[in-house]
DNA sequence: CGAATAGTGTCTTTGAGACAATATAGC
DNA sequence: GCTATATTGTCTCAAAGACACTATTCG
């Protein structure tokens, strides 16, 4: 190799001859799934929809525009502390929400206003957390959108490319971890769960109930993934919240199998 | 939600009223797979090993250390360039290599020049592009550790929490992406891709070449993954350079099956 | 023929998927 | 009894894995 470069460079630093960022903000996709109560002659499951957060931007050069929340972080916080601190920010979230850092951006001319960098988190919140939130602040310029909405809109910057990128994470993820517990209850059933993934995921159908049941509880690889709830005297635990059958309340174990292509 | 933080913090930063970060540099987790040959009496495999490049510190604080390869970004280039970069100042290798963001890392003190942050890239170079860029230089402070000796160093910064990450990223997308490739010729051989997935990926066994074999070609979930290498006269291409007894050579077909656990 | 790898055959068990059937409980 | 969901059963075919066997070619 050649003759070491970084410490040429560090004394470029010491001696301040290159500019500095201007700010490091993070950026948050706060993706949530929306039910969207149906009009049946029973109980049944809600359509889901799954959305994302924006706040509305006025820019004297662009007109109104949407952007994803954010903030610029101090020197004296982590990453992971600002995007928490942006996440209470917008909407009041102070509980131990899915949040993981995406990817940084930048390039030149990104933001007009110099050079700034972008720390994208996604966060997956649960819509009930949200709807609390939202109660706090009716004149909010915070809104949700479901995705194809979100990508019809005028987005500041590059966040229709973090977006891109944020939705294509969250959908590999959502196949290969278990992710899905940031938009179910701590005990679901098995349709839930499935719709959760079928929302997220339209590529993914498991097209017969029986036959996702059958993969999640009874094959030796997936052992352990879903537990059943039981109650004090060992019986499974029933809800009748979405069917008037009563259907096997499921809970993660904390055990992922592991994913592979070959 | 609440009133805009965003908007408040735009008059702050335009007023200067916060500090900014003192720089933003990429570092560098560059990862290839020795051979080492083994004394035989036929043809074999080499063994292979998988190993990170490092470049020694001298610290007035820390003695010697050893850290990632980079250095700091510029305003004109965007991140992936600024690694790209950094990669040719150190390697000398200006090839379309893979070459991957990670994460970056920020804590209070993480250096102690200041408030610098670290976009962190992870990138897989196959040996023998190494060893030519290492034939110019043999006074360079650059070195390749195999990647447990490399953890035992005493490791610059946080460069250790860095390179574990980089370690658990490079080992899920082995198994969930088709990045075997980095660390193979375009043409190779079922052992040599098996070999190259059993090193970097130390859980994983197939026990049985003959079964690896049957479940890369035979199974309709993986169909077209892989493709027999054929000749002009569509006959399969063999190769000798690793056994008497010639194996089919095989490439990527830039299909990948998605890996999932549900 | 021995060494080291390549590739096939066979058999068993497990898993995937299609499809059907039955069950539940409120209205 | 109708509705929407829950759950089990059956059958077929695909895939996984264990194990053994043959093939290749150089020295």
């Amino acid at each position: 190799m050649n003759t070491s470069p970084l410490r040429a460079k560090r004394i470029h630093f010491r001696t301040k001859k290159y500019r500095s960022p201007d700010g490091l903000p993070t950026d948050i996709c706060l993706f949530t799934l929306l039910s969207i109560p149906r009009q049946t002659k029973t109980k049944s499951l809600p359509l889901k929809q799954l959305a994302v957060l924006l706040i509305k931007r006025k820019s004297n050069t662009f007109g109104e525009q949407w952007a994803l929340p954010g903030g610029f972080s101090h020197e004296s916080e982590t990453l992971d502390e600002c995007a928490y601190r942006e996440l209470k920010e917008e909407t009041n979230i102070d509980r131990d929400v899915h949040i993981e850092q995406l990817k940084t951006y930048y390039k030149p001319g990104r933001d007009p206003r110099g050079w700034i960098p972008s720390v994208a988190y996604v966060s997956l919140v649960h819509e009930d957390l949200l709807k609390h939130a939202q109660a706090n602040d009716d004149a909010s310029d915070a809104q949700l959108f479901p995705i194809e909405e979100a990508f019809a809109l005028n987005l500041a910057f590059d966040h229709r490319e973090i977006l891109t990128d944020a939705l294509q994470r969250v959908r590999e993820q959502m196949l290969q971890t278990t992710i899905a517990k940031a938009f179910l209850p701590d005990e679901f059933t098995l349709s839930e769960l499935l719709q959760v993934i079928e929302t997220v995921v339209p590529s993914f159908s498991a097209k017969d109930r029986g036959n996702f049941e059958r993969r999640l509880l009874a094959t030796t690889r997936r052992q352990g993934l879903l537990e059943p709830v039981l109650s004090a005297d060992g019986q499974p635990v029933y809800s009748t919240e979405f069917s008037n059958s009563p259907a096997k309340l499921y809970r993660f174990t904390g055990f992922t199998p592991t994913a592979m292509i070959y």
